[in-house]
DNA sequence: CCCGAATATTGATAAACATCAATGTATTGG
DNA sequence: CCAATACATTGATGTTTATCAATATTCGGG
């Protein structure tokens, strides 16, 4: 304990020199906040908010691999990579249709995420 | 549909076998992904998520870093350079009174955040 | 049943990141 | 001025991440 604050009990007096809150301020809870992190570390790379662009604006609103290493200028192993952080995060879905493997969005997930920043 | 792709404009020639739609699709653009990249990686993070979280309900829309140390469990250096990150991702706002250095939300900034996940 | 195409997985490597201890800086009170 | 307090910066360290080349897997066609 370093200074003063932290006065968890007995506020009554205060005159209190210490700059900081009583301490009774509802947090985000740990678990909670490391899920939530886990989502926007999906989120957080250049590429891979590309590729959900791609997706959403793409005809039928799915694209398959093929499709998305070429603007993305990225060998075909890193697209796949990014694409499985994307799926693990719960963002996007995959279907396998005879060779190829089609995207698209998981329906509401952007706005979950979305949802979150606004009810910090 | 079992397989062949999302033509959406039908470019005449073409003729493909290729799985893949016309390249015409407009996407996110390499500079403008970076940064709002920039703007999740701050988000990225359980610590940050909670900082930003406690300093929205703090008593007076601010917290000072005494506030902060202690229900993170990092150490002081920790939680400054956790806060720096926020702060030059645009999210936080610093001011110094005296001795101490209180943080508040920027206004709009995670509304500002949210809508880009809307408009992707 | 084998071949080629589309995608996934593995292994390696370099860069970025989170964290803390130690130290630096600035400001207040005596 | 001096000392103490609040916070920032630096340096070091272990972990995670992005990327590619090489290889494996899976599927449809002949």
């Amino acid at each position: 304990m370093t200074s003063l604050p932290t006065l968890e009990t007995a506020p009554a007096a205060a005159a209190d020199d210490s700059c900081c809150a009583p301490a009774g301020t509802p947090v985000l809870g740990a678990e909670e906040a490391g899920r939530q992190a886990l989502l926007f570390k999906a989120l957080a790379d250049p590429n891979r908010l590309r590729l959900l662009s791609i997706v959403k604006n793409a005809g039928g609103g799915e694209a398959c691999v093929c499709d998305l290493t070429e603007p993305l200028d990225l060998s075909q192993p890193t697209v796949s990579h990014h694409l499985k952080i994307l799926v693990d995060a719960g963002l996007l879905h995959r279907e396998k249709r005879g060779t190829w493997a089609y995207y698209s969005l998981v329906t509401g997930a952007l706005d979950d995420a979305a949802g979150i920043l606004s009810k910090l």
